[in-house]
DNA sequence: GTTGCCTTTGGGAACGCTCCCACCTCCAGG
DNA sequence: CCTGGAGGTGGGAGCGTTCCCAAAGGCAAC
């Protein structure tokens, strides 16, 4: 099986070995028409014998097609990886690529090597282009884009881009938080914004006011607080909400670890949760199983979404519309007891 | 700049627009050698011109190198992606391969898809492989050696393998911590131990006995507890620890997760840290410095992984000696409020 | 002025594949 | 018996590089 490693064999010897000539080996490897099944049962055992791998380069030469995408990770975001959202994102991605039988070009973009960024994504070397980033200036896609290569952004960095982009629906998914504290007979509901530079942080705050205003609910700029994302954001936002209206009975948190700082300065405070204030957050991450309480958070899949990324992009390979719209994830109340 | 993306630039045209020949253009975009002044200003010229873009295809079938580098991270290894760790240990990776000029090829390997893994890793795809994986049987490594390419593996499945991987001296992690345990006058120092079948379990006890060995110390079995990583482990095997040896007053962890755990259930036992018992752990995750007191833990660096296994990796593409020994990267002590 | 070496150059060949066209065979229909 | 089309096949051309060899030019030594 495992021959001399010197150097592999080529359609060529496929073709001689089944005693056809190298078209006939090629139509078997590739679309398989026209091709009579003598024919095809020879090749098919002189592959196997001859361990046959067809060489990616003599086929991205003539094809013109390079079977890989690269996956583009804004590095300044040190965090992207080892947050679990994001470390879900490329499993998806992985995997819908895998099954799409391409190859996934991992790259860590630095900040100071953009130039020699923008000369490796073309056509030579990848069919498409991945891009997961969560601001940024990033008038990025559309360069790429100049160069006649499709590109599928994961987040969108500004609320107005409206093709080639998959993003949570947040505004549902907030609407859905808020919905359920409206249930659940909050009379005062919160929330804990992220930054307005950040999609996730502007259109959560406008999920929650259209939540809100759907159950015939005034709006209080005094509950509306903003954070960080970080843990300890939430927990002074918190204690901030607490100062400006002691009576707030429900918070929606922008995410999780906000949520879970929220709820330790709740805490501290001596609120009660649910019994006090119901609490409810947004992503599903890990941490939202091990609050106390457990937290009740509206679920969104990473998984998902790195699958959508890619079916959107192979999509627009196809279509060769560089401008397919842009897709919205649905996301899910899940329920636990901090609500 | 964005010239018309009907058909990128051939060096022929190159060549032609320089009025020299395609040798000649050839020469000085690689090698550079021999090539008058004024030829390689009118080559260059023209390929900013153009905006060329040597085609990695063309090139890879004659040279018979990609320029890429699989990286392989076993998919059962849910955590590897979110783990901070492994996190930084691919950074890492993916920098010293951007200085090295080589592509990044990400694969997720679903264990189903065995098959088609090992049909990839071939000559024909990549030069070489990284390979990310914490047990696992494993004759992995060596069935792609036996297709010719070189191999690097991160951590090692078993202590015995001597060639070909690049792992953090766990030994001398741990014989580190001890040390300052011993040094801090502690009288009975226990350890919270990882799996067996994991060399970050075996060789942490090992590097503890030594230690211990080393002071003079006698090793006593009923203060070696094993845990599987977590935090509820952690605590878990605390718990034991203060039941068989109510007298323990030191104690180090397999990791900093573990640790949490630890330092959890002596409080729960109304044990103060560092004043009753000193608590060491092992890796200096992100959460070593926001347990309560912060942790005195051994600092391992990923991103020096990382880079060491790429460093090995072109090495041993470099020598074609397919058994180069195997590194260990020193660790250091940072010592904070725990001990 | 001739010889010979060194530097620099141009372009043919080859890398391994897919595409495409010409051709061969067979069989149904006239 | 001839014709025509469908099914199946072989192999030439060409993809864009690098490698290498032959040749051209320049200059110093004879």
């Amino acid at each position: 099986m495992a021959r001399s490693p010197r150097t592999r064999p080529t359609l060529e010897e496929v073709a001689a070995l089944a005693g056809v000539g190298r078209g006939t080996a090629s139509r078997v490897i590739n679309g398989g028409a026209k091709v009579s099944d003598r024919a095809r049962q020879a090749v098919e055992e002189a592959i196997t014998e001859l361990g046959y791998v067809p060489n990616a380069a003599a086929r991205a030469l003539v094809t013109r097609r390079t079977d890989a995408v690269a996956l583009v990770i804004a590095e300044s975001e040190e965090r992207v990886f080892g947050e679990p959202f994001f470390a879900g994102v490329v499993r998806g991605i992985g995997a819908a690529l895998a099954a799409a039988d391409r190859q996934l070009v991992l790259i860590l973009a630095d900040s100071r090597r953009r130039g020699s960024l923008e000369h490796y994504l073309t056509r030579q070397h990848v069919d498409g282009v991945l891009l997961l980033s969560l601001h940024e200036d990033d008038t990025l896609p559309d360069r790429i884009r100049g160069h006649g290569l499709p590109v599928v952004v994961g987040g969108r960095s500004r609320p107005d881009v409206r093709t080639g982009f998959v993003d949570v629906d947040n505004v549902q998914g907030a609407g859905l938080a808020v919905a359920h504290l409206v249930e659940r007979g909050r009379q005062r509901i919160a929330t804990i914004a992220g930054p307005p530079d950040m999609v996730a942080g502007s259109s959560r705050v406008e999920g929650y006011v259209a939540g809100l205003t759907a159950a015939d609910r005034p709006i209080d700029e005094r509950l509306v607080v903003r954070g960080d994302f970080s843990q300890e954001s939430g927990a002074r936002a918190m204690r901030e909400l607490l100062e400006r209206e002691p009576a707030v009975d429900g918070v929606f948190c922008a995410n999780d670890l906000m949520a879970a700082g929220a709820l330790q300065a709740l805490r501290e405070a001596g609120r009660r949760v649910p019994e006090d204030v119901s609490v409810v957050g947004f992503e599903d991450a890990p941490i939202a199983r091990s609050t106390v309480p457990p937290l009740t958070t509206v679920h969104q899949s990473p998984w998902a979404m790195g699958g959508e990324m890619v079916a959107l992009l192979l999509e627009t390979m196809a279509t060769s519309d560089p401008d397919l719209p842009g897709r919205m994830l649905p996301t899910r109340l899940v329920v636990r007891q901090s609500s």
